[in-house]
RNA sequence: GCCCGGAUGGUGAAAUCGGCAGACACAGCGGACUUAAAAUCCGCAGACCUUAACCGGUCGUGGGGGUUCAAGUCCCCCUCCGGGCACCA
C-alpha cells in the first residue's frame, strides 16, 4: 500500500481530469512541517501557567522514555492519548500541565560506549536530541521548559540530595546481604527487577544470589501505608492495586520460641531468649513464624530453610548432615533458576536434634526441609501436617506424625489437611479448647508474649530497596568512608561499619560523575578507579577518605521527576513545595502496565517520604492511572528479535503524524492490546483526505457563513445541525468517560459521512451558510485532540481566528441534537418483525397503538392473543402472544 | 493451584443502564469516471436454507445450562488465549 501520491495542485493540472484539478489534495508533507516550524518558533505555545491563572489546573503525564534514539509504537500510543487528553483539557479551559523528560542514566549507555566507544553522556544526549525531534515531528503539545534529564547534575544532585536526608532518617542503610546479582548487567537488582528468577532486562539471564554489603531504602517502613493507600486509589487500574497488593504481601502471624533440646546439645537453652531471626548465629534457639499459631498443639516437626543458621551450627558438627543440607541447597538454587521453585518434590533430611514446645513442652524432631525459604518470615517454620498441605506431604512422606487438633463443622468428615479457619473450632489443645481458630491466634500470641517466648508480629512479602548498582552510569551515592578511623572500630581502616560512614552535606553536593572514565565489559564499580574521584577527604575530620563508588538505581531518578516537572530550573531546593502543593497530584497518569511494581511502588514510596519531609502535602503522587495496552504486529509484540517492528518515523513519512496518531487511538480502545495494520494508517489518511477536499471546496461558504445571520433553518440544516451536535456530545463524553477515542473517531467519521452525503444539497443551495460554517468550524474543533496539524490547517483555511487548541472546546446544544422522529423496532415473542417511525416524545399508548397497528405485526398476531405488551419507552415494543 | 483480563463477520472493532448484534473502518466484490491504470465517487457485503429473481425463513456474540417478555450484556458450570502471583508457612 503507498500513500497518497504527494503531488501539489499544480502538478496535477497537467491531468486532464478537471475533478481532479478541482479538489485540493490532502498532503500531509506539507500541511505538517509547515505548522511544525511555526509551533517550535513559540515557545509560550504548550506553556503551563503558574497558579495565579485561575483556571483549574489538570496536571496530565506520560511517563518519560529511556531516550534510546528511537521512538517506538508504544510511545507513539502512549504519547497520543495523552496529547489528546492535554490538548481537550486545555480546549476545556484548564490550566494543564504536560511536561516531558528523559529517563537518562542507565547500562545502555555504557553497552554503547563499548561498542562505539562514545562516551555515555555524549551518546545520551544526543539520543535525547533525536528522540525530541521525534516528539516534535509527533506535533505533541510539551511544555519543554519544563524539560527533565536524569544524567544532568541539576537533576542528579537532588537524587544525593534526598539520599543524604533519607540517611539521616535512617531510610538509607548499608547492610550485607544476599542480593541478587546480573551477569550480563554486572550489577546488583532490587528485588523488583528480578522477573521469575531473571533480569528485568534480559529474560534469558538467570540472576545469581551474592553476598554483598549495599545501600537500602526502607521502603518496608511504609508497607502498611503503601498498602492501606491503595484501597483509596480508585482511579488506579484494580489490576495494578491487586499486583501492589500481592507485591507488599502482608502477612499477620506470629512469632514463637523453640529451645533447642539442651539434653542433645547446647546446654545453655533458655526458651525466655529474646526472639531472634534466621540470620543470627547463636542457636540454642529457634524462632519460627507461623500465621496459624492456633494449630501449635499440632505441631509434629520443626522444618529449617537449609540457609538456616543452626542448620549450619548443626552442619558444623556433622559432615554428613553437611553433606545434605548443601545438596538440599542446591536444588533450591536450581529450581529458582528454572523457575520451578513450587514444582520440586518437598524433601528434607532429619538432623537428629530436637526442640521444645514452649506450650507442651513436647520435643519436637528438627529437620532441614527443601521446601523452606530462608528469606520469608525467620527461613523457620513449625510444621503442622493436619492443618498445612505442604506439610502433611512432607509427614506422609517420612511417616511423621499427624495431629489433629481443629475440628471440622458439625456433621462434616473433611479429609486431612484440613486448613479452614471460618468458625473452626480447637480440639486436642487444652485450655484452649473450644476456642475459635481466630480468637485462639490472638489469645496464644498474647499468651506466648506474657511468658516471654513469642509475640504476635507481620511479615511482608516487601523487602528493602536495594539502591546500589556497580556502574558508571548512574547518580553517585553521596557518602565518604573515613579513613582517618574516626568512629571506626579499627583506626586507619577504611570504615565499613555504620559509625564510620559519613553522608557528605549539602554544601558539599553534587558530587560530579566524572566525565573522563574507561567503561569496560566487567563493570564493577568503574568509579572506584578513578583516583580523583575515589580520594576525598572526610567532611566530619577533615582527614582522608574515600567516596562511595556505587551509583544508584536508575529507578531513584524516576520516582520523583514528576515533582521536578513543577519547578524544573530550581537550583536551590527539588522544587519549590508551594509548585509542586499546586499541581499535585498528577491528574492523570498513562503509561505501561510493565511499571506496576517497579516505577508505581518506588514512587509512590518516594512521595510518602517526601510528604514525611515536608516537602509536599499529598499522599499518592496521582490521583488517576491509565494503562494503555501493548502495541502488536503480526500477533506479537513488536521487537528487534522478531522482525516485526513498524518505525513511527516511516509511518510518518508516508501518511503523516496525524494519520499515525490517529490510527493509534482509532484502531483499537486504548487499554486493549493494538494490532498494527499499515492498511488501517492509510484508511485514516483517505479519511482525513475526505475532510480536506470538502473543507477546501466549501471554505468561502464558511467564511461568508460565520457572520451571524438571522435566517429559518432549512431542513437539511436541522439534519446536518443535528448530527454535529450529536457528535460533540458523544466525543465530549468519551473524554469524561473511558477514553474510547476509537468510538469517538468513528463518529467523527460517520459525521463527515453524513456532510459528504449533503454535498449535493449544499451546492443546489438548500443548505444556509451559516449551518456550513457552524458545521465546519466544529468539526475542526473535534478533530483538534486528535490530529493537531491538520486542525491548525484547516482552521487557518477556513478563517478561524487564533489558535485552534486554544479555542473552547463545542459545547452540544441539546436541543439540536434531539431527534424529532424516533424508530421504534416491534417485535413479537421476541423477535424482529418490523420498525414504526413516529414523533420523538410519543407516549407509551401511542407507541402500542402504532405497533399494533403495524401491518407486518397484525399478520403475526393474526389468530393468536395478545398475552402481554412491554412498551420500554423509545427502545422497543415486545408482543407476547399466545 | 490462586487472582485479574479476554474470546463477537475474512480482519480491527461497536453495542456505555438487560431492549434492532455487527456502528465506524480494513481487506474483498460490483459499478461510475479513465484509452488504461492510480486516485476519487457510488453501491454490496454474518452464515445457511429457499427462490429464476424478488419475497421469505432458520441459525448466529468460545461451549453447555439457567433467569427474563427480552441475554454479547445477569447467574451457574466448562474450554481456550493473555497477564500477574505462586512451597510466603
Amino acid at each position: 500500500m503507498r500513500a497518497a501520491p504527494l503531488q501539489s495542485r499544480d502538478m496535477s493540472e497537467i491531468e486532464t481530469n478537471d475533478q481532479v484539478r478541482d479538489q485540493a489534495r490532502y498532503n500531509p508533507a506539507e500541511i505538517e512541517p509547515k505548522w511544525q516550524a511555526r509551533w517550535d518558533a513559540d515557545p509560550e505555545l504548550y506553556t503551563a501557567e503558574g497558579h495565579e491563572a485561575g483556571r483549574p489546573k489538570f496536571y496530565c503525564l506520560e511517563m518519560l522514555p529511556y531516550p534510546s534514539g528511537q521512538l517506538h509504537m508504544g510511545h507513539v500510543r502512549n504519547y497520543a492519548i495523552g496529547d489528546a487528553l492535554a490538548r481537550f483539557m486545555w480546549m476545556r479551559g484548564y490550566n494543564v500541565l504536560h511536561p516531558m523528560g528523559w529517563d537518562a542514566f542507565g547500562l545502555p549507555a555504557e553497552n554503547a560506549a563499548l561498542k562505539n566507544n562514545t562516551p555515555p553522556r555524549e551518546w545520551t544526549l544526543k539520543n535525547i536530541d533525536a528522540m525530541k525531534k521525534q516528539m516534535r515531528r509527533m506535533g505533541l503539545s510539551y511544555d519543554w521548559s519544563r524539560e527533565v534529564t536524569t544524567c544532568l547534575p541539576d537533576y542528579y544532585r537532588w537524587n544525593q540530595w534526598f539520599f543524604v536526608k533519607m540517611f539521616e532518617k535512617g531510610l538509607a542503610y548499608r547492610k550485607k546481604s544476599k542480593v541478587n546479582w546480573c551477569p550480563d548487567c554486572q550489577t546488583v537488582l532490587a528485588n523488583e527487577q528480578v522477573i521469575n528468577g531473571r533480569c528485568w532486562r534480559h529474560e534469558e539471564t538467570i540472576v545469581e544470589l551474592r553476598d554483598l554489603t549495599q545501600w537500602f531504602l526502607r521502603i518496608t517502613k511504609y508497607a502498611d501505608e503503601l498498602l492501606d493507600g491503595l484501597e483509596k486509589l480508585e482511579g488506579w487500574p484494580e489490576k495494578v492495586r491487586t499486583m501492589q497488593r500481592n507485591w507488599i504481601g502482608r502477612s499477620e502471624g506470629a512469632l514463637v520460641n523453640f529451645a533447642v533440646d539442651a539434653s542433645v546439645q547446647n546446654a545453655n537453652a533458655d526458651p525466655s531468649t529474646p526472639l531472634r531471626y534466621a540470620q543470627d548465629d547463636t542457636c540454642n534457639v529457634i524462632t519460627v513464624f507461623t500465621t496459624r499459631v492456633d494449630t501449635i498443639y499440632g505441631a509434629t516437626s520443626i522444618q529449617l530453610a537449609p540457609e538456616h543458621a543452626v542448620a549450619k551450627a548443626f552442619a558444623a558438627e556433622d559432615p554428613a548432615l553437611a553433606l545434605q543440607i548443601e545438596a538440599l541447597l542446591e536444588e533450591q538454587r536450581k529450581a529458582r533458576e528454572a523457575d520451578d521453585l513450587g514444582g520440586i518434590e518437598k524433601h528434607g533430611v532429619n538432623t537428629g536434634r530436637f526442640a521444645i514446645n514452649p506450650f507442651t513442652q513436647e520435643r519436637l524432631p528438627i529437620w532441614v526441609g527443601n521446601y523452606i525459604l530462608a528469606d520469608y518470615g525467620t527461613g523457620a517454620i513449625m510444621s503442622v501436617p493436619a492443618h498445612d498441605e505442604r506439610d502433611f506431604e512432607f509427614a506422609q512422606k517420612y511417616g511423621l506424625p499427624v495431629r489433629r487438633v481443629i475440628a471440622a463443622k458439625e456433621g462434616e468428615q473433611p479429609e486431612l489437611p484440613f486448613t479452614a479457619e471460618d468458625d473452626a473450632v480447637l480440639i486436642n489443645s487444652r485450655e484452649w479448647d473450644g476456642l475459635s481458630c481466630v480468637e485462639a491466634q490472638q489469645k496464644i500470641a498474647a499468651f506466648a508474649q506474657k511468658q516471654g517466648f513469642g509475640e504476635a508480629t507481620v511479615t511482608y512479602r516487601l523487602k528493602d530497596w536495594g539502591v546500589s548498582r556497580q556502574r558508571y552510569w548512574g547518580t553517585p551515592i553521596p557518602m565518604v568512608y573515613c579513613l582517618n578511623g574516626h568512629d571506626s572500630p579499627e583506626p586507619g581502616k577504611p570504615c565499613v561499619e555504620p559509625g564510620g560512614v559519613v553522608a557528605l552535606p549539602e554544601s558539599a553536593l553534587p558530587v560530579l560523575l566524572p566525565e573522563q572514565v574507561e567503561i569496560t565489559q566487567e563493570g564493577g564499580s568503574p568509579l572506584g578507579r578513578i583516583p580523583e574521584f575515589l580520594n576525598t577527604t572526610c567532611p566530619v575530620c577533615g582527614g582522608p577518605a574515600r567516596r562511595e563508588t556505587d551509583t544508584m538505581d536508575t529507578f531513584v531518578d524516576s520516582s520523583w521527576y514528576f515533582y521536578r516537572y513543577t519547578d524544573a530550573k530550581d537550583d536551590a531546593a527539588p522544587f519549590a513545595s508551594e509548585k509542586a502543593n499546586y499541581w499535585f497530584p498528577i491528574d492523570q497518569y498513562i503509561g505501561g502496565v510493565e511499571h506496576a511494581i517497579l516505577h508505581l511502588i518506588y514512587s509512590r514510596f518516594w512521595t510518602k517520604v517526601m510528604r514525611d519531609l515536608g516537602l509536599i502535602h499529598n499522599d499518592e503522587p496521582a490521583e488517576r492511572l491509565f494503562t494503555q495496552g501493548m502495541v502488536i504486529k503480526d500477533g506479537a509484540k513488536m521487537s528487534k528479535s522478531k522482525g516485526n517492528v513498524v518505525s513511527p518515523d516511516d509511518m510518518i513519512t508516508r501518511y503523516g503524524a496525524d494519520a499515525t496518531r490517529m490510527y493509534a487511538l482509532f484502531a483499537a480502545p486504548p487499554d486493549r492490546d493494538l494490532e498494527w495494520q499499515e492498511e488501517g494508517v492509510a484508511g485514516i489518511s483517505r479519511f482525513l483526505g475526505r475532510v480536506y477536499r470538502f473543507a477546501t471546496k466549501y471554505v468561502d461558504v464558511a467564511r461568508e457563513g460565520r457572520e451571524p445571520h438571522i435566517v429559518g433553518r432549512t431542513e437539511t440544516d436541522q439534519k446536518l445541525l443535528r448530527k454535529l451536535h450529536q457528535t460533540i456530545a458523544k466525543i465530549t463524553q468519551d473524554f469524561s468517560g473511558r477514553w474510547h477515542f476509537n468510538t469517538s473517531i468513528a463518529a467523527i467519521m460517520s459525521l463527515i459521512n453524513e456532510i459528504v452525503a449533503a454535498e449535493a444539497a449544499i451546492d443546489a443551495g438548500q443548505v444556509s451558510p451559516a449551518a456550513v460554517a457552524e458545521v465546519m468550524r466544529t468539526l475542526v474543533l473535534l478533530l483538534t485532540p486528535f490530529a493537531p496539524f491538520f486542525a491548525a490547517e484547516m482552521w487557518e483555511q477556513i478563517g478561524g481566528e487564533g489558535v485552534v487548541f486554544r479555542t473552547p472546546w463545542p459545547v452540544a446544544d441539546e436541543e439540536l441534537a434531539r431527534e424529532d422522529e424516533i424508530e421504534v423496532p416491534v417485535q413479537v415473542n421476541g423477535k424482529l418483525v418490523n420498525v414504526v417511525t413516529l414523533a420523538a416524545g410519543s407516549d407509551e399508548a401511542a407507541i402500542k397503538a402504532m405497533a399494533l397497528a403495524d401491518e407486518k405485526v397484525k399478520a403475526r398476531v393474526e389468530g393468536k392473543n395478545v398475552v402481554k405488551v412491554i412498551v420500554v419507552a423509545g427502545k422497543l415494543v415486545n408482543l407476547v402472544v399466545k
